[in-house]
DNA sequence: GACGCGAATGAACAGTCATTCAGTGGTTGC
DNA sequence: GCAACCACTGAATGACTGTTCATTCGCGTC
């Protein structure tokens, strides 16, 4: 309490790198949330995470690799997370892979309003930044490719007249975009629930015989 | 030439306060493509406009009043554009009105480079900043209902069975901001014509006895 | 209990940028 | 042709912020 105050009060303490590093991507997400991209300074960061102006420096080089980490620590885990679901072949059918890769996408802990800010805050800036776009699109890429492939199998099952998996699995990507942008700017506008049925909507009209509107 | 380059080689000229501002909001939407929001420098400005450092100063009052009128610039053309297709009684069919409002939302004009690259950079703030949130979200509450309308009519004049004219307008304005997204970001991935047919499908999935996919 | 390593600190520094304003010269009315 | 006006200019200013680094001090070791 004396001089630095921890989390509990304590003067300060040597952590493990990682221990500090991720108390520092945390604080900068939150920062982001709330001031935006361009509001975020070293020292806002710095304070937020209840810690030294020069610790940030310390354990990543710079601003830059920070916001960066901080972009690819988002990314990384709903990557991971939608991966797994994507590729795994445990679910008792497409259907219901379908159904988990919908609930995925709009539980709580993807929609969690800090990650939100913090792709959206990145993606605003990608086009005149070469490696967040490549950070962010290198997500897309990959799952794309593997949802063709589920929608595909879908559409093999029971034979649709019109369908087009490529172009479906696109439109899915995208609308889930949309709809966690227009969630976290206009909450009130669109809750997480309606999204959710929005987007259910979209792979019932797609695959009728799979899924059916909630 | 001598000293101030106009784009006709002549000196300083005394122009019209509207003349001057329009000139000042197309070099501020430039910036942000070519720079994103942060690295919008009233020196990189007024340097693209061809002129000097105070000007925008001298018109706008301050930096965040010359990016919210840029803002503004953007979103009220869209509106103004949107609003006349969807409040027109001229079309002789509601599908042709549809089909209008597609046409439209992946037209050259309005997927300029440009002006989605200022839409989203002010989008990826708008959480932390209210006025930025206004401005965007009144664009989509007031053509939100109008749609919804649209959509409405179609939906009594054939009976859809699983139609619900709230969501598929909610998720149509949210696919489309998905895949101007998509489209911005990785134009090689999701080239404009194929964003299109995205979004055609989607209408046609839920639409289907009015329209057909391409 | 003394020692030394290195994590952590924060004052100081240097660079950047929005804003100001005294001066410049084009324009307009007479 | 002249003078008053005002759009315009850009060097100067001051505030802000990323980065540095000399110093501090907790902790494991002997």
């Amino acid at each position: 309490m004396t001089r630095n105050s921890n989390s509990d009060g304590k003067t300060r303490r040597a952590l493990p790198k990682e221990v500090r590093r991720e108390q520092l991507i945390r604080a900068t997400m939150k920062c982001i949330a709330r001031t935006g991209l361009s509001g975020v300074t070293m020292a806002r960061v710095t304070t937020e995470a209840g810690l030294s102006l020069g610790i940030a420096n310390l354990h990543f080089e710079s601003k830059e690799k920070l916001l960066l980490a901080t972009l690819q620590y988002v990314t990384a885990e709903y990557n991971r997370d939608q991966r797994s679901i994507l590729e795994s072949g445990d679910y008792p059918s497409l259907a219901a892979q379908i159904e988990a890769l919908l609930q995925f996408d709009f539980s709580a802990a993807v929609t969690e309003k800090d990650k939100m800010a913090v792709w959206f805050a990145f993606l605003g800036e990608a086009k005149s930044r070469p490696t967040y776009q490549r950070i962010c699109s290198r997500q897309d890429s990959a799952s794309e490719a593997l949802m063709t492939g589920l929608f595909q199998a879908v559409i093999d099952e029971a034979a649709y007249p019109h369908a087009n998996a490529e172009l479906t699995a696109a439109g899915y990507i995208a609308l889930v975009d949309g709809l966690w942008l227009n969630t976290l700017v206009a909450p009130r506008r669109l809750p997480r629930k309606k999204a959710y049925r929005v987007a259910r909507q979209y792979l019932a009209n797609a695959f009728p015989q799979h899924i059916i509107p909630e």
